[in-house]
DNA sequence: CACATATATCATCGCTCAATGATACACAGC
DNA sequence: GCTGTGTATCATTGAGCGATGATATATGTG
């Protein structure tokens, strides 16, 4: 994990750099798990770590990212901290990504593999 | 750079594998710098180059990213190769965006810092 | 052909960050 | 108080990947 580094949809920073870490939430496999499981309603972390199959202290540790970047709000109740979608829009952000993504590969018949270092 | 790594959104891996690929693309300042310029319309590399300030490598390497990604779409005239933004969608990804992230932070003003190791 | 320009690829370096295992903290029940 | 359960944090490891500088490839012009 390293020391704790500090990623936030922070104001002060450029557009370009807000954005990114707003993005860099929905890049990774376990968080769109974790937000896909969150679409059936709020969880609390042990429901997560089921639905999921990660370790509880890696899905904490999304969790924490996710409400970073404003993906997600949680609240305790109890023992338990329950989290949810920030917005239906999140959703809707999925389903986008889906279409842009199906759209591009349609036509990519003859450039199946663009591979890239980055 | 490494050793070539493939990073393209193809049809085989599961959803979240395949949307984290396509997020992966937007989750970076330097390509979404890129992308804002595109919205202006198509452009070639040298352009891009100096709408960014990225070295031109550098440009060429994320450009591959976003053809992989499907987030643009390339054609050469000439010495020229011409980007230009896969779909409209794109940019509105890209607002729809800002406004999740901007609801986010006006809730945000008990909790300005959830740093995160990710 | 030689030469210039536009773009792509390579090799290296360094930083970011996902995963793990151990540990700390929070809360409820006794 | 003690104990158990739920969650968060810590320290380390290792892979991924962004940036750079050099080089290769592609296309156009003379």
């Amino acid at each position: 994990m390293g020391q704790r580094v500090i990623i936030t949809v922070d104001a002060g920073a450029d557009v370009a750099e807000r954005r990114s870490q707003f993005f860099k939430g929905l890049a990774e496999p376990s968080r769109l798990r974790i937000l896909v499981a969150l679409t059936e309603g709020p969880k609390c972390v042990s429901d997560l770590v089921d639905a999921t199959g990660l370790s509880q202290p890696n899905a904490s540790n999304h969790l924490a990212c996710l409400l970073g970047c404003g993906l997600v709000t949680a609240n305790r109740a109890g023992r338990f901290v329950f989290y949810r979608l920030a917005s239906e829009e999140v959703s809707s952000l999925l389903h986008a990504a889906d279409r842009i993504a199906d759209d591009a590969s349609r036509e990519n018949i003859s450039r199946p593999h663009c591979g890239t270092s980055f």
